[in-house]
DNA sequence: GGGCGCTTATAACAGTCGTCATAGCGCTAG
DNA sequence: CTAGCGCTATGACGACTGTTATAAGCGCCC
């Protein structure tokens, strides 16, 4: 037990962030998000003046660093690791939510209309994710220009196939992606051994 | 001229289908559809007695279908070039509506929750164009297996990077995936010859 | 102990949503 | 001419939305 009382703020933030990835933008009521949270509405407002698209922008900020997190520790053991255990990742969110969940990232972006805040910080996320493996391919002795296109496609195709999985009720389209990706990569980093 | 009244029940559906693509599935209200077709909102659910859900899996439908034959068109010259064209085609939606449209079948794979037809319909559209993918890496030489996983990174990752170049408002994503999925298939067809 | 600021609670607002029912229109068949 | 039918027009329904305002509760510091 951290605190007594659950910091409803961070509490309103993580609800919201895993309803967008279940339901979507324009499905996610501040009323479900406060009540799934515990919070009174009217908090919401107090601790998000800015309405929903500041708690919509903060719960991308919020799962994207979270993912940001995973994807950098999974890289320490190398890009093709790395690679391999991230998408094992998204196929554990998929199936631990029976299909229900996707990517709260790319629901904002899908939905909401340029400019607003949330779509906004939905691209900072991508280009970060896109960042941590141009950096990782990098040092694995990919060229630059190189790295971050494979970085791009391994983005790109990450949230796609979360998306086809999701609509299909299936893991072929990671698996497939995790498997097409897995031997690319391994050729462009294995270049001079 | 074809004939002298717009045929609304078509007309809706493809404004339907507009709609979905730049706002999403739960943005997209009947009444605007209805308004944006110039059909009246009563004529909406004589014409679609399902409701919206009728109407979204039709323009699920309709929409995908368009692109199903983009997509066989362009995969005439090949599977390397189709892929070119094809992603070229997508390049020209995002770019053409100043980044307001994304892919109509993706929104509604992102929002709708299971048990939906559109969302089956929206998985239904994904494995029509691997499966066009495929046929043609298949023509190609490419090992039936092969050719499935290829099929599939090529679905995901141009779904994904419609997403975030409108996140984005750029095509650098686009961009990258062409030139990576390029090199890929370019390999995987030429390895015989 | 009194006051004050942060948080909650509650109600209301104007608007939109999907959906349905019903009355009216125009046309075509008998 | 009249009956019937496909389609339109209109209005209403209950529920929900984001948002705001205001009153009450709470703990902490002076």
């Amino acid at each position: 037990m951290n605190t007594k009382r659950p910091a409803p703020r961070e509490q309103l933030v993580a609800g919201a962030a895993d309803m967008l990835r279940r339901r979507g933008l324009h499905a996610t009521s501040i009323r479900e998000v406060a009540r799934h949270s515990g919070a009174p509405l009217g908090s919401t407002y107090h601790y998000f003046p800015g309405g929903k698209d500041q708690l919509t922008t903060e719960a991308v900020r919020f799962a994207g660093d979270a993912v940001t997190r995973v994807l950098r520790d999974r890289l320490e053991a190398g890009p093709v690791e790395g690679l391999r255990s991230f998408l094992l990742f998204w196929r554990d969110v998929v199936t631990g939510t029976g299909y229900r969940a996707g990517c709260p990232v790319l629901a904002v972006a899908v939905e909401e209309a340029d400019g607003s805040g949330a779509v906004d910080a939905a691209a900072e996320v991508f280009r970060g994710w896109e960042s941590l493996l141009t950096a990782s391919l990098g040092t694995s002795g990919v060229v630059p220009e190189r790295a971050r296109r494979l970085a791009a496609l391994v983005v790109s195709a990450t949230e796609g196939a979360v998306a086809v999985c999701r609509a299909e009720r299936s893991t072929r389209a990671l698996d497939d992606v995790a498997a097409e990706l897995d031997a690319l990569l391994s050729a462009a980093v294995g270049r001079d051994e």
